[in-house]
Formats: C-alpha cells, structure tokens, sequence
DNA sequence: CAAATATAGTTTAATATTAAACTATTAAAT
DNA sequence: ATTTAATAGTTTAATATTAAACTATATTTG
C-alpha cells in the first residue's frame, strides 16, 4: 500500500491542473510533430529552422533564448543542421565571440516546403477547441507562463 | 530577408495558442522540477517515483505509459533508479514477460520528504491564475489533451 | 595599462529520448 | 501439438539535453 499524501483543495488544483497542462502540451507536441521524420528532423532542430525561417539570421545566444535550449545543446544540435547543409556559422568580424547562423539555400527550401504543413498539423491538433476556446487559453497560459518570471 | 509564410486568421490564431501553451507548460516544469537536483534526480526519474509513491508497484510498460516514455527509455531511467538503491526489479512468476517495479524502503522515504515540496513548487507556480483560472485552464487542456486522440 | 569581470561558444560527462531490431515468453490460431 | 501472432523488456545507434568547466574575446574597473 502507497503512502499517499493528503492534499488540500488547493493543491489538488493547483496539481490537477499542472498535470493536464503537461499532458496536453506534450500531446499535442508529439501529433504535431511527428511527420517531422519525413524530413529526418528532431524537434529542436525543426525550431532552430523556424526561427531562422521567420527572424533571419541569429547568433546562438539568440537561438538558444528563442527555442529554450542550453549553449551546449545548441552547439550540437546547430552542429548537425550544418552536417545536413541546412544551416552555416558565420563568425562576426567586429565581435569574434559572435556567431551567426543563417539557413542555406536548401534550407530555406526545406522550411518552404514544410512549415505550410507544420501549420496545417498545428491548426488540427487544435481544432478540439472554438475559436473563443482557443483565445482563452493561449491567454491563460501567458499569464501563467509570465508568472514564471514574477513569482520568485 | 526570411520568407515570411502567410497565414489566415484561424492559423494564426492556432499557431499562437500553441506556442504559448508550448512555453507555459516548459516554463512551469522548468520551474517546478529546478529542484529536483538537490535530491540527484531527473524528471523522468521522479516522475517514475511519483507513480509508484501513488499507485503502488506497475510493471513497465504501464509507467511508460502513465509517464509518455518509450519502453527503451525506461528501461534506462529504471536502471539508474535500481542503482541508486530507490527502487526494486521483480519478476513475475505467473508471466515471466512481466518486471514489476516497487519503490524501495529508501525510496518511499525520499518520496515522503520530497512530493510534500513538489506540492508547494505546483501551487506557487500555479499561483499567477486564480482558481477559477485554474479550473477553466485544466478545462481547456482536458478537452485538446482527448482531442490529440479523436482527430486523426 | 593591467587586472578583473562578463559574454559567446565548446567540450565533457552523465542522463534522457527515440525508433528499430532483437530475445524471451505467452496467447491465439490452425 | 505446432505454428503464428502478440506482448514485455533489452539493446543499439543516433540525437538531445543538462550542468559545469573550459577557451577565446570583449568590456569594465581601478
């Protein structure tokens, strides 16, 4: 028999509601991309192309801050965008510790190509919800993702 | 100058539900899990503790599936429970395809003194919406966390 | 001007994660 | 009873991910 903890009304929902925000991101997530294999592309190399897509070129920092990840993964994950011929580091001439990413050719090619399907994939996965629905929670969760960097 | 791809109403509308409830739910496991290290554990590796704490021994694939982790991947992060002495193999008798895993007795006493501060990491960082917020959001993530399964 | 500090990116070690192929075991079909 | 199919878990290869320590470069401080 598992010890259980007894939790308040308070924690209940505050746990409740965690849960089913984890799940449904990660659901969601998964569907979303999972035709990303077609293009033999990993979730974090598809968001390096996408801010490079919609921002042009940025320096790693940059790309790291915009998709959440550490400088050591995008070291790597910039690394093998590189090997595939997506993406080029471009070192700055006036700031040397700088390093531009830009897509390729063939990569500006490939987001051509895909990010039109990635949004139709985006639009089913969250077509359970109306419209009104929709604006609610992309609301909900900017307040709450916002909170994140207020409530120390 | 990227090339910018030109979106309708509805998926704008769904591209930016999606990313925010993408960095909502990032931002609060970031946040909520920060402190898992004090206790030398990863998230998949308490979230297998969590299970058993609550629901007693599961065998495998039912933790893969409570945790939305791949057999192979469970079979690592169990391995490094066991090491840690958290956690214990047992093979069933009746169906010898089946390990069921038990928390040990360290690994009871770590989830005693650890899931009560999870629950205050869950309320503080849930704590930006109100509970009526709270409610409608877990509402919302319900219902497009069940729709990821219908809308094939 | 030199030392101290800060920032960008890389490397290392450890762990996580997947898909696919595999072994072992049990159940179902013939 | 044998063959086929299904299920549980492991292994492999590749990539992702982090924290921490590192190198290189630029800025700030005294």
């Amino acid at each position: 028999m598992a010890t259980k903890y007894q939790a308040t009304l308070t924690e209940r929902l505050a746990l409740d509601t965690y849960i089913k925000v984890s799940r449904a991101a990660n659901a969601v997530e998964l569907r979303i991309n999972r035709h990303l294999s077609d293009y033999g592309l990993t979730i974090s190399q598809f968001g390096v192309l996408e801010a490079l897509y919609h921002l042009g070129p940025l320096h790693q920092h940059q790309l790291g801050e915009k998709i959440l990840k550490s400088s050591g993964n995008m070291t790597l994950v910039i690394d093998n965008l590189c090997k595939r011929g997506l993406v080029k580091r471009e070192r700055s001439e006036s700031d040397r510790r700088y390093i531009a990413i830009h897509l390729s050719k063939e990569g500006s090619a490939l987001m051509a190509d895909l990010f039109p399907k990635h949004v139709e994939k985006v639009v089913v996965a969250l077509s359970p919800l109306s419209q009104t629905e929709q604006e609610q929670l992309a609301m909900l969760c900017k307040k709450l993702g916002v909170g994140q960097l207020e409530t120390v």
